[in-house]
DNA sequence: ACGATATTCAACCATTTGGTTGACGAATTA
DNA sequence: TAATTCGTCAACCAAATGGTTGAATATCGT
């Protein structure tokens, strides 16, 4: 029933996730790692994680005993798309946005 | 525990209540006509609607019996502000994407 | 005053979220 | 082999969501 938008936006709703995405953009990390500043369980970052990785905003790999977290910017972009109608760009051509986004993900 | 940043992202996260503020986006619109396209109790609709006012992305005012909903599409500036340091792609491209639409208008 | 309209409230229900703890499996190191 | 590290799973809990129905409140038109 839930679409992505539903997905990418509920898993930016908590201030939790928000910091681990913040956190990613830096570089890559090791699950472990990533709960680290966190004074909260290793299964409760385990579960945000996963949250994130179903909205798409992460990708998690397994290298030997360690799962890697990366950053899926991309992921964000149909939920800018769509809350950006809502601001000052609302006068925009989004046919023509839409058409240079697809030119950037090519090029 | 959440803030403004929560709140907003977590309105967004319903394909209901993202039709809500498309259709307010023409015009101000009495509680009853918002719910009107639904299939779903007004109850249920006037539940949606106080999620987005508390998330700040609506605001009602009663006059008489009518409640009316106005959209306040400022709210949605910090979400979009904190998303936009993600999209590398949307955001080191905004002025590229003008740049992109002054040549289509050229060219 | 009365009936209709607009909206919310209260109680209920099922599901999800955000957290805990303890046990577990898999990979590494000694 | 044995101990350790990495991460998830299962069970549990409290609170929030997303919906229902029925009653209540407030305003309007007659």
């Amino acid at each position: 029933m839930s679409d992505a938008l539903d997905l990418a936006f509920a898993a930016l709703a908590d201030a939790t996730r928000r910091q681990i995405l913040t956190m990613l953009l830096e570089d890559d990390m090791a699950v472990t790692d990533v709960a680290e500043p966190f004074e909260m369980s290793l299964a409760a970052i385990s579960k945000h994680l996963g949250i994130l990785t179903r909205a798409g905003l992460i990708s998690q790999e397994k290298r030997g005993r360690v799962k890697w977290c990366k950053l899926e910017p991309q992921a964000m972009r149909g939920a800018i798309v769509w809350i950006e109608s809502f601001g000052q760009l609302e006068t925009l051509n989004y046919d023509a946005f839409e058409a240079f986004l697809d030119q950037e993900l090519q090029g």
